[in-house]
Formats: C-alpha cells, structure tokens, sequence
DNA sequence: TGATAATTGTTATGGACCATATCAAATATC
DNA sequence: GATATTTGATATGGTCCATAACAATTATCA
C-alpha cells in the first residue's frame, strides 16, 4: 500500500517514519513489565458495559447449560410465552431481530419442540406461534435456574436496592438515549 | 426435517401436532392487537444490558462520525497513549481481542497514520505501538467529542451521581461476576 | 554449545450475529 | 380487478469472535 507523502486531506505534517522510530526509541523497553494501566478507559461507560454485559451473558450460559438456551432464545419464549397468538413479526420486531434471521432462530427452537409455528386462519401468510407443552416445561425450569443460580448471583453482588436501581438505569438508557 | 414420534431422551410426551393445533386455535386474533407485553423481560438484566450496550454504541458511532472510530479502536488508541511502548499482545489481550483479530484492526489504524508499529531491539519478535503525531491530534479531538457530546448526555439523562454509581456497578459486575 | 520448546505477529478459516435485497403467497387498497 | 403491501423465507455479504497452523525469533536446558 503505497501512500504518497503529500496527499493528506489536512495541513498536518505527512506522516514521518523517521519521526516516529525516535519516539518510539525514547519508549523502548519502558513500562513496569507488568500490568497496564487502563487510564481513561475504565470512566468510558460503552467500555465497561460491554465488558459487563460479556460477562452477564457468559454466566448465563453456564447457568443453562443443562437446557441449551441461549439469552435471546430464552427471550423469544419468554415473550411467546406472555403473547400467545402473535406472529413472527410481532415476536421478533419487539425483540430487535430482524425477520430474517429470526426464521433460523425459530427453525431450532421448533426443531426440539420448544415452539410451534401454525397457520393463522385469519390470514394464511402469518404464523402463529405458540409453545408446546414441552416448551412450557423447559422455560418453566429455565425461569428457576435464572432466579436462583444467575440473578441470585447479582443480588448477593449488588445487593438487592442497587440490583433494582441498576435496572432502573439501564432500561432508561435503553428507552430514552 | 423427519422428527422420530419416540425417540425422546425425556419421558414427557412426545410432540402431539393436534394438540399444538388445539391449543392454538384457542389464542387465534387474539391479543390487544397492538403493543406486546415484555412480562418478565423487562426484569432480565442480560435484556436490558445488551439493549442498552446497543444505544450506548449507537450514540457514541453517532458522535464520533467526524472521525470514523468505532468504540474498538478509540479503546486501542486509548490504551496505546497511555502505555506507549507496549508490544501488539498485551495491548491486545487487556482488551480482551484475540491476537490474530488484533492485526486487522492495527492495519486500519495503521494506514490512517494514526499509529505505528516498530520493531522492537529487544525482542525483534515483537512490534512495539506508539501513536503517531496525527495519532495523537485525532484522540484528543475525539476525548473532545466524546466528553461534551455522548458522557454530557449521560450525565443529563441520569445525573452525574447516578452516573457515576452506575459505572462503579458496572465495574464490578465486569470484574468480581 | 546446540537441540528443543515457547513466544510473537500473521494467515487462513469457520462460526455466530447482523443487515439488505429479493421472492412467492396472501392480503389490502383503490 | 389491477396494483401495492405484508408475511415468511432464501440468498448473500459484512463484522466480530475463536481456533489451528506457520515462520521468525527468543528462551530453555541437557
């Protein structure tokens, strides 16, 4: 990759390797050897709220190992679940997936019988969607494992208030950033 | 896709069409036909996590447009000016990317001259990273926008003691999950 | 010393997730 | 009844993440 020496857009300096091996040479070799300071990045709040919700979701499927869901399967039952009755339009534009990668998603979830996707009679382009009984079942024991293994685990961490007001924040950025 | 009647580890029931269809039938147009019920998703702090991680993303992409960087790589050149003199491994690893997807990334920044890789003396394996001057000019521009315009709006969504207790919260959960 | 192991940056590759265009079937609109 | 819209689906491409493997270099140690 070839980059001409004067064709930089700004009045800046071009670019000058020389410059830079000095610089570079009053650092060699420098630092304490061992753990880096992060500086700046751990006041960034995109930066540590990645990292949080990295960990949050690795918890989670330790949690549910035994079940094999992952969160946004887990999600998608939850909301089928409490909507009954609605198609997959519904169900995934709430969540934030779109159609088409939502067709996968349900094509595994109804593989293992978790979910069914029927024929509207009203209008015969739409599935409804509903959970099997054995859907039921397993978000019955995937509710449990969640409450007592993962958010338990936030609770002892948090503590019960600072659970709820993180929360709170978050669904507040979540709705009105 | 054929589905075995009988060959379920479990002992329940094996998946009974009719009866999906049965249970269906009873929940067809039905619905308030508008909004749904997020139910107990709005409880799930992975939920909220990972929407909000999503906005908080969005907006700081929205501010930093003028200078094309993504969360990833103003992080790089964060940790790069604070720890000048470090090879492309720890710089890597303490952000959590894997070395070989690391390269990519330093390609980018590298041919927009906003960092360098030098060959170490003490271990020409290794490629020690500085920032270069216009490395430097770009983050601190970028400090800027990401002060006045994503933090600022933080502080006035939630207050700046709130922010700042929802980032301790965060670290922790980042750190002792 | 010299043979062997470990490390660094790199390439190749595959998977998961996300986004767009497009399609046939069904429905809505006019 | 002609046209437009909606629904589920397919194909496809991009980005991010993870693993294996490799050449060059350095560390280990017999």
């Amino acid at each position: 990759m070839t980059v001409s020496k004067t064709s930089e857009k700004s009045s800046e300096k071009p670019a000058d390797p020389a410059k830079v091996r000095k610089d570079a040479a009053e650092v060699q070799g420098q630092g304490p050897g061992e753990a880096l300071q992060l500086g700046e990045l751990s006041e960034q709040l995109g930066y540590v709220l990645k990292r949080a919700q990295l960990k949050v979701f690795e918890n989670f499927l330790r949690c549910m190992a035994s079940l094999q869901l992952t969160p946004a399967q887990f999600s998608v039952l939850l909301l089928v679940e409490k909507n009954p009755g609605r198609n997959q339009t519904e169900i995934a534009s709430t969540l934030g997936i779109l159609r088409p990668n939502f067709v996968a998603m349900l094509d595994n979830l109804e593989s293992r019988d978790l979910c069914a996707r029927i024929r509207s009679t009203n209008d015969r382009r739409s599935h409804i969607l509903v959970l099997t009984d054995k859907g039921k079942a397993v978000l019955a024991r995937a509710k449990k494992l969640v409450a007592t293994k993962h958010e338990a685990r936030l609770n002892e961490l948090l503590g019960p208030s600072n659970r709820e007001a993180l929360l709170g924040m978050l669904s507040k950025i979540a709705n009105e950033f």
